[in-house]
DNA sequence: CGACAAATGCAAACATGTTTCCATTCTCAG
DNA sequence: CTGAGAATGGAAACATGTTTGCATTTGTCG
């Protein structure tokens, strides 16, 4: 309804200490994107990789038939497109502004330099990508192992971070169907389930979290 | 019905230069695991990488429940256990031996004095990883938008590798269930439409491709 | 305010995959 | 050669999710 939704930052930039973030996001430059704005292609050559300043960024795949796939919904603090600028690939996924954004774009120069000034951050680096891929493990066993609705939740609690219950995730019914891969039909119903558990409160453009103790617990069975 | 399952070397190791890829083997011991026994459990604490030198090896997890969700099938010189080993945190998935094999251990000194020799194994490093978040990326968009007789045919290419029309894959239809994700009925009726359409050959066993080619084909849709 | 678009709610027909049995086939050790 | 276990084949009942179509609610903007 009001405020925007912030989200566990995660990523490499807010892993670094503060001093070094601090000159690493001072050498960027800031770039403001409008909601619904495409900010890199799959397929694009990766140049550099952003770190958000404000707003909310989605990471997918957009299908030849307009199907959409969400791997994540990024918020404040996150960084994105490190994995192709890293692996010196084209990007592997589409980045779309979810709201009106800022972001600040960090490039070849910028990173090097910080690399060659501190190998703890190539240690980071590592880490941060290794950490990626055990989310997308995660991802692949609760695709297979876990009902819709514990689906639902698990993505609720990661939109909301650590916000304590009461807080309000801006994110439509079609979103978090796209995110968590089932039909706009399935999620409303999973919707209508943690509701009458009393977990949750849908709304229009929203969803309240009533209890996310409850939600935790929901997921583990 | 004989020879080995090769599949497509891929990993770390193999992306070497010949001569310290010899070298860091060489540094390493060699340890041989007989077939189902456990080489690594989610949770252990990561003090090494292998490699293997001969023979398969499944990654994957195992539910509470005796669920079995594979990740991989690895073969002769693929590596695994990277990702933990790199990311400084507990093993996130279990590996076990899918048939006799003999692996080689690689431990902390041994890489560590490899990357300080030469700062691009870092860089190759960063590489590797980066493409295996792709990879599970690509799984994740497979499980979503293919059929499952689309998502087995991806998945008989992707353990025969390179190996011409003809290739006996020696692998059951419970391990092809658990890889692919869907129960072995579904698998097995998966295995029958291939079959008619001329594109593999099931055996008891294994499994015999046909003809790459319409596999490929046939994921493209 | 009032129109319009976005978001949600709902229902029926349909498609796909699972579960549970059991029969059959194949391999291999003894 | 033969028995036992592993692997495969198949059928029926069931569960889950999709698709399609339309009605309803909500917010926005002129």
């Amino acid at each position: 309804m009001n405020g925007p939704a912030p989200m566990a930052a995660t990523g490499f930039v807010m892993a670094l200490p503060g001093p070094v973030r601090r000159d690493l996001l001072a050498r960027g430059q800031a770039r403001s994107f409008s909601k619904g704005q495409i900010i890199q292609q799959r397929g694009d050559v990766a140049k550099e990789f952003w770190y958000i300043e404000s707003g909310a960024v989605q990471i997918g795949r957009y299908g030849i038939d307009g199907r959409l796939i969400l791997f994540a919904m990024l918020g404040a603090g996150d960084t994105f497109g490190e994995l192709a600028f890293m692996g010196e690939f084209s990007r592997a996924v589409d980045a779309i502004a979810g709201s009106d954004c800022i972001l600040i774009r960090i490039g070849d120069r910028e990173l090097q330099s910080l690399m060659d000034a501190d190998p703890a951050v190539t240690r980071l680096l590592l880490k941060t990508m290794a950490l990626t891929v055990q989310e997308s493990f995660n991802l692949i066993e609760a695709s297979r192992n876990l009902s819709v609705p514990q689906r639902l939740a698990q993505a609720l609690l990661k939109l909301c971070g650590d916000q304590p219950d009461g807080a309000e995730i801006m994110v439509t019914q079609q979103d978090l169907a796209d995110l968590v891969g089932v039909s706009r039909v399935s999620l409303g119903k999973a919707l209508g389930r943690l509701q009458a558990a009393g977990m949750i409160e849908p709304g229009y453009g929203f969803v309240t979290i009533r209890d996310g103790a409850a939600l935790q617990k929901f997921i583990a069975d």
